[in-house]
Order: structure tokens, then C-alpha cells, then sequence
DNA sequence: ATTTTTATCGAACATTTGTGCTATTATTAG
DNA sequence: CTAATAATAGCACAAATGTTCGATAAAAAT
């Protein structure tokens, strides 16, 4: 979908972005990647705006905008996380969390609801962040989907040769894993308001 | 130092960065700020580029940069404090934390050392992020430096009109607020990795 | 082999935009 | 009150920049 000129043009925005902190010009790109014409710029660049990696102003000067964004960035929180619905339908988020690090679509942040895992320190109205590519192994904590319910935050861990979703609070029981349950993730990091 | 109008343009142009992802031109200033001549624009522009608060490329446009950075930018993390030092010496200093906000230069983090507050969840390594400027009042967790021994995170409060520092753990004692003890700021949030 | 699609060039044009100069009008300082 | 400083206006010029159109070449599809 996207030439070879094209990446090279893409990546050309954004490291120009990146150092000097605004757009480069169609003159720029055109002297960068080796073309002859802006209007072959112009060109490639209504593209890659069609395909959704760029954005510009019309009759703005350097006012384009890279979609790939390489730094800040920021990742989707999702409330109450309804069974069957797909993991980030509307119904479950309630905004973004600023982030750093390389941009990745398997992070995303949940808010802890409840007081179930409090005794692991993390407590209701926390952020977590969940790796979605990341499969909890037992002792980790992780994101867990269960059936007619909601998502939830627990331990996952191995008793006697079974599978159970543990919480961090004696006024709350372990759940053993069935066929109900799906693993959404590990938790990586936590944040909290204070 | 700043007068109104160079304050009126300064946030004329932090709000048009934010909103639009591009600086404005001298001309679109010039009527957001209600002048008649883009050479006042330019003239304001100048002094508020001596002071420091702007940067901008002769002849490139948008170019111009705010330096008062709204977003992505560090604070320090400091480890151990050792009493009697200057808070952001080179001993105590042991890296940067990525931190979104208004830049600011009251705000630094510090891992925490030990057990002391795991029952209002704050864990042995935990980084918490402390605001200078903020004196934490009763009821909130705030970081304290102890003469002849390092900086602490702890709730602070008044029993029978005593002042003292409380841990969140049985396992530690209450500590009285002496002329031992500076008050360095307030707990504002918590970040964790896992 | 021929048609279609994709990529490229050149050049011209119309704005957009930064900059410089001079003059006028507040404001402030002495 | 007068001189100095700070703000503002107007305008004009030169560059920087986005856009368009027609022509041509290269690659892909039929």
C-alpha cells in the first residue's frame, strides 16, 4: 500500500518533526528524498494523507502532522470492561493516559475497580497498564475477561494442579479458571493520583 | 518583566500549538491578539525570545517553539537523601521519569526504600512524585527529611495536638514532628513497574 | 502489444509569511 | 514639563511555500 517512496517520505516527516519541532515544507521533502518536483511530492504526500499517516492544512504552510507518532503518545483507558463487547468498544472507554516509551497498539490502561487487590497495592481508582501481548504466568498479575461479567485484576497462580485467579484481599475468593475466563493481558505498571 | 500583551501572545501561541499541532504565523497573532501591525507582533516577539520563553528560525514559518513545554518532559528521581545535602545533589540523583503537565520545577520523584507504607500501598521501589511547593497538611502522605538520617514518606497528622509522622504499617512506630524534621513537599502521585 | 495506472518532471501562479523601515502615540522616568 | 522608553500602526518588499496543469516516463495489468 505504501511505496517505497512513500515510507521514505514518511520517514523523512517525522524525523524532521522530531528534530526540529516542526513540519518540513513540500520543497524540503522534494530535496530530501531525492525528487525534482514538488509536484510529485504533493502527490505522494495526498496519499499517505488518504491512507490516514499524515494530515495537513490546506494552503498552510508546514502544517503537516504525522499520525505515526514515535514519542508521547498516549494509550486508551478503559473503564468497566463488559464481556463479549471487543476490548475497546466505545462503551469502555473513558479516555487516555500520556505514555512513553515506543508506541505499541498492545498497551492499554484499565482503572482498578474495587478493593480486591488491595493487599498487592493496587487500589480502587488506580490506573494499570496491561501488555496484551504479554500472557501472565502464575505469581504475575494479569487482566482477566470473565464470561457475563466484567474484566478484572487479579494474581493467576497454579494450587494443587489447577488454574486460579487470586485476589490480594482475604474478603475475597480465588476464582478457578474455566473455560469462561480469558487472559487479556499482564498488568506492567501502575499509576496513581494522589 | 512580561508585560500583558507579551503574556496575551505567549498564550495565544502555546494554546495555537496545542490545538492546531503547528505554531501561527505573525499575522494570525497579530488579530488573536487584537494589533493592527504584524511589526508589534514582531517586536513583542523579539523581547519575549530574549527572555527566553520563545525559540523561532529566521525566515522558516511556524517555526515558532515555546520553551514553557506543556507536555512530555522529566523530573528527577532521587534515591537515598542524605540529611544535610542539598535536595537535588549529584549523590542523591538517580535518573529521569518521563512526566506530563505544566513543566515545573517543584516536582521530583523519590523511590521508595522500604516497608514503612505498604498499607496505604506505596511498595519498597514504588516512585512517588513529590511537589515542592505543596506542604502536606493532615491526612496526607508527604516526604521528610530526619536530621542525621534520610529523607522518609509518610502520613502526617495530629494526635492529642501533637504533630507526627505515621507509617502505614504496624510494624513501624509514629514518629513526633521535632526541629529534626523538614517537611519537603507532598505525595501528588505514584508510579510503579512491574 | 496495448492500455491503464503509477510516478515523475517543469514551470508558472497565487498566496502566505517573515522582515525592515518610518512614523505616531502612549507611558514612564527625571 | 520634557526627555526617554515602550507600544503600536502601516506599508511594502522579498522569500518561502502550497497548488495546479500539462507532459512524459516507468511499471503493471490485460
Amino acid at each position: 500500500m505504501v511505496s517505497k517512496k512513500q515510507d521514505e517520505i514518511l520517514n523523512y516527516i517525522n524525523k524532521s518533526i522530531e528534530t526540529n519541532g516542526y513540519s518540513p515544507t513540500v520543497r524540503e521533502i522534494c530535496s530530501a528524498v531525492n525528487l525534482k518536483s514538488t509536484s510529485t511530492v504533493q502527490y505522494h504526500l495526498n496519499k499517505l494523507i488518504n491512507l490516514g499517516y499524515l494530515q495537513k492544512s490546506k494552503n498552510i504552510s508546514r502544517s503537516i502532522q504525522s499520525n505515526v507518532k514515535i514519542s508521547k503518545y498516549t494509550i486508551p483507558i478503559l473503564g468497566e470492561i463488559a464481556a463479549g463487547q471487543p476490548l475497546l468498544a466505545e462503551e469502555n472507554y473513558i479516555g487516555e493516559l500520556p505514555y512513553f516509551g515506543k508506541e505499541s497498539d498492545t498497551l492499554f490502561a484499565l482503572k482498578i475497580n474495587g478493593d480486591s487487590m488491595i493487599d498487592a497495592g493496587l487500589y480502587n481508582e488506580d490506573l494499570v497498564v496491561i501488555d496484551k501481548s504479554i500472557q501472565p504466568n502464575d505469581g504475575d498479575i494479569g487482566a482477566f475477561l470473565i464470561q457475563n461479567s466484567e474484566a478484572t485484576v487479579k494474581f493467576i497462580d497454579t494450587i494443587s494442579n489447577k488454574k486460579f485467579l487470586i485476589p490480594a484481599n482475604k474478603e475475597f475468593k480465588n476464582i478457578e479458571v474455566n473455560e469462561d475466563i480469558t487472559s487479556i493481558g499482564k498488568v506492567v505498571s501502575l499509576f496513581r493520583d494522589m
